[in-house]
DNA sequence: CGGGATCCTAATAGATACTG
DNA sequence: CAGTATCTATTAGGATCCCG
């Protein structure tokens, strides 16, 4: 059985630290659909997230290499994002799963349900 | 551009919602390997975990219809886990996602560090 | 053995105000 | 416009004790 538990060292535990957050895979499909996206762009697209999260999350994929930022040294600021390749070679992945969540996300509500019911 | 805003009926949304905490990932990883696991086994495979966190966690992948929960009423209690057929269905896509960590892990830790290096 | 209940802390996220 | 800084609220997670 493998070892499961250096975390430091454990991809699995690397990949969903990085896109399991609250928004960074959101951010990245939004990115790959506007291809290149400015801030208030990708801002208006996902309405629901703050100012802060969105520059927090951005930060996180631009360290990682996933996303690269352009900025335009003019006034008032203009600053580009969009997907590295490594970002975008990402992305299958991210669109296998979606796929698998769409086909079940009904029965999964349902399961919940019912599992709740039961509680009760 | 699609809606990116209805959190919760947003297949991506649910999908990071279920598998992106800490633990529920590796557990259905682990099962798959041990296919009908005792609570002990899968605690002492993920030494790191809390017995809170495995009990949440298993719980939760139970709650959607991801893994099965056998009791056998004795004393002492014993409890089997393993995955449905839902969970082994999603497993395809776990691993497709790890592998690009594996491939991709050296290369993000290295622009991790020249991010760091330049905000110095 | 497989939890449940409780308490506590640390990490995450949001609101608001300000700025080059 | 694209952030930063600060503060607060929420949540996730861990430690400990208990019980059938």
């Amino acid at each position: 059985m493998k070892n499961y538990n250096n975390v430091e060292n454990c991809p699995v535990r690397n990949v969903i630290d990085r896109i399991g957050d609250k928004w960074s895979m959101l951010v990245l499909l939004v990115l790959e659909e506007g291809e290149v996206m400015r801030f208030s762009e990708i801002h208006k697209t996902i309405e629901t997230i703050s100012q802060k999260m969105l520059t927090v999350t951005l930060k996180a994929l631009e360290a990682d290499g996933l996303v690269s930022r352009t900025v335009y040294p003019q006034i008032p600021p203009k600053v580009e994002y969009q997907l590295t390749e490594r970002g975008k070679s990402l992305l299958p992945h991210l669109h296998s799963l979606v796929g698998w969540a769409v086909d079940n996300m009904v029965n999964i509500k349902q399961s919940r349900k019912e599992y709740a019911a039961e509680l009760s």
